[in-house]
DNA sequence: CTTAGGG
DNA sequence: CCCTAAG
């Protein structure tokens, strides 16, 4: 019942420790549960002061908090505002009803609060911030950062670093974001994340960036360079995690001075609390990592998600209803928490997506890029014979109760899982709890929540991840194409993000080669579209770009222009677990490989 | 159904 | 990405 803000350091995760924030640590002291931070939407001039967010940024909330309204009902709680919260919104609502069913949850802000905070502004934060940017910047070795900081929208950090790396990302292996302009910025947030982000914030978006790339939420807040997939703070070196999505938690530093953000690890619950709470620092708070559901969220919340098909060509019109959970049922749960960093949270009702649908006419689409905006009728028709998504959606509308009775029966049933996909063993466990989930997202808002709570406790006593799913929508990508044979073929081609090579590599790192339905589940739970086909498909790429680029070095080098290529970084990564699982024998078998795969990363492959 | 390969 | 052959 307690506010998430407060929020006492020890053991949560709290992702967020973005640097605007410190405008709330200041006002947040961590004693003071009671008096929760106001949060309001607001950039960080150069000179370190609060400015009103742009028409942009609220127009985003505001739609967002539209959206809330919408969705609430049928929203979930956590995960659905991780979901969310890529935009900037969630946090009203859904947070309080989650809270109140977690037992350390917080939530405790009521709506008023909500809208106070947006409304108002903190104010001691000016201070406490500006010292906090110029320390930092005072440290960052590289960075001379010339005290005005004449930086044109952004954050005081992005200064920072002008002077000592010009260059782009990828500076022998590492990434710095802190030199990009916003324009730079956005082509490598596309290129991360594979959708156009309209914000504006340098800080922001580096911090996503970053987020993104390093898998954590974790993200210092005045340098952002990604050194092989870690996240490297070169005034303090107070945060940083690596690429297999473990979080190291000494880091105090800056954090602890804000009052909150530790280790996000630990606790999934909390962490989601303070999202929830902090909820305007969206652009920290997707803590995410799987940042790739951003687009998805995107989605989500303005067109429905009309139930994914785990395989992509599966079109039965006839048990539609059964399908139509079913699937999200295994995108929420499926993963064991084992391969995924970050925390994610995205539970996601089944039922009430329909009815945004229904209400909303067009959406961004992101995966065209820009935003444009299209009828979602097109959209939708895309995916599926209109025909389905009509009697869909009507069957979803129609209630809730009908759900409620799927609900039931999967309850009831609950050992059969219908085409699940984790037929495996392993996820026995989970797929109780999987199903749960959906069930409980059908059902109403209150018992709704509670449900959510619990599930996510459970999942946790399961020591299960939730990660989620955020793009089980993802109808988004897929357009089919009739072709004269009758048959209906995939044609958008989905640009792989940054953020889902990574994951790809991870997995391979910890699955091997080979085992991509492993890999797919591990690590690409959340991404529903990417078949462990494509998982294949992809790492021959990969393998063959690692290899064709490395030797020759510089010589053609300069692609650096090119659309965010791919991180040296992780062309090394995989041409190092190329070369071990060449030499290594799969029967080996996955549980041998982690060791191996993970000490990869640093690995002193001698080989190539 | 999941992989491996070729197209 | 798609499609198909194989285990």
């Amino acid at each position: 019942m307690e506010t998430v803000v407060g929020v006492e350091g020890s053991d949560e995760g709290k992702c967020e420790e973005s640097g605007v924030e410190k405008s709330s640590s200041s006002l947040s002291s961590p004693k003071q549960i009671a008096d929760p931070v106001v949060y309001k939407l607001v950039r960080v001039e150069g000179d370190g002061r609060l400015v009103p967010a742009t028409d942009d940024e609220v127009m985003e909330v505001e739609e967002f908090l539209v959206d809330e309204k919408i969705e609430l009902p049928v929203v979930t709680d956590a995960g659905n505002v991780e979901c969310i919260s890529n935009e900037e919104s969630s946090s009203g609502k859904s947070h309080k009803e989650s809270s109140e069913g977690l037992s350390h949850s917080e939530n405790t802000e009521p709506d008023a609060k909500l809208s106070a905070r947006l409304e108002e502004i903190v104010p001691s934060s000016d201070l406490s911030l500006d010292d906090s940017h110029i320390n930092e910047s005072a440290r960052i070795g590289e960075c001379s950062k010339p005290p005005d900081g004449p930086i044109e929208s952004g954050s005081p950090a992005s200064v920072i670093c002008n002077s000592s790396k010009p260059d782009f990302y990828t500076l022998k292996g590492e990434i710095c974001l802190d030199n990009l302009s916003i324009r730079e910025l956005h082509g490598l947030f596309r290129a991360t994340f594979g959708r156009e982000t309209t914000v504006k914030d340098k800080l922001w978006l580096k911090r996503r960036i970053a987020m993104g790339l390093t898998n954590s939420c974790d993200v210092s807040t005045t340098t952002f360079t990604i050194l092989d997939n870690k996240l490297v703070n070169k005034g303090t070196d107070n945060s940083f995690q690596n690429a297999d999505g473990m979080l190291t938690e000494g880091s105090d530093g800056e954090a602890k001075n804000l009052g909150y953000e530790t280790s996000p690890t630990s606790h999934s619950s909390q962490m989601e609390n303070h999202q929830i709470v902090l909820g305007k620092r969206l652009g920290n708070l997707s803590v995410e990592l799987d940042c790739g559901s951003d687009d998805l969220q995107m989605e989500h919340r303005g067109a429905k998600r009309v139930r994914k098909p785990t395989k992509r060509y599966i079109e039965e019109l006839s048990e539609v209803e059964s399908r139509d959970y079913t699937p999200k049922v295994i995108s929420s749960a499926k993963n064991t928490g084992q391969g995924q960093t970050s925390p994610k949270y995205c539970i996601r009702p089944p039922g009430n997506a329909p009815l945004n649908e229904r209400t909303i006419v067009t959406r961004l689409d992101s995966l065209g890029g820009s935003g444009v905006q299209v009828p979602f009728v097109s959209r939708v028709r895309r995916s599926r014979p209109r025909k389905n998504i009509m009697a869909l959606m009507k069957f979803d509308s129609s209630g809730m109760g009908v759900a409620a009775k799927l609900v039931q029966e999967a309850l009831s049933v609950r050992s059969s899982p219908p085409e699940s996909e984790h037929a495996d063993k392993v996820l026995k466990v989970r797929s109780a709890s999987e199903q749960i989930q959906p069930l409980f997202a059908a059902e109403p808002e209150k018992d709704k929540r509670r449900s959510v709570m619990s599930t996510i406790e459970l999942g946790k006593n399961l020591g299960l991840k939730q990660t989620d799913s955020s793009e089980d929508n993802s109808d988004d990508g897929i357009a089919t194409v009739p072709t004269a044979k009758g048959g209906m073929r995939r044609k958008h081609h989905r640009a792989w993000t940054l953020v889902e090579v990574m994951k790809l590599v991870e997995g391979v790192s910890k699955c091997g080669t080979g085992r991509w339905s492993e890999i797919k589940r591990l690590s690409f739970a959340s991404y529903s579209y990417r078949t462990s086909v494509d998982l294949k498909d992809k790492w021959r790429n990969l393998l063959k770009a690692s290899f064709a680029q490395t030797p020759p070095d510089d010589g053609i080098n300069s692609r650096k222009h090119a659309s965010v290529p791919i991180p040296a970084a992780i062309l090394l990564k995989v041409r190092e677990l190329a070369e071990m699982h060449a030499q290594v024998p799969p029967n080996l078998g996955p549980g041998k490989l982690p060791s191996v795969s993970r000490s990869v990363h640093q690995t002193r492959s001698g080989y190539l």
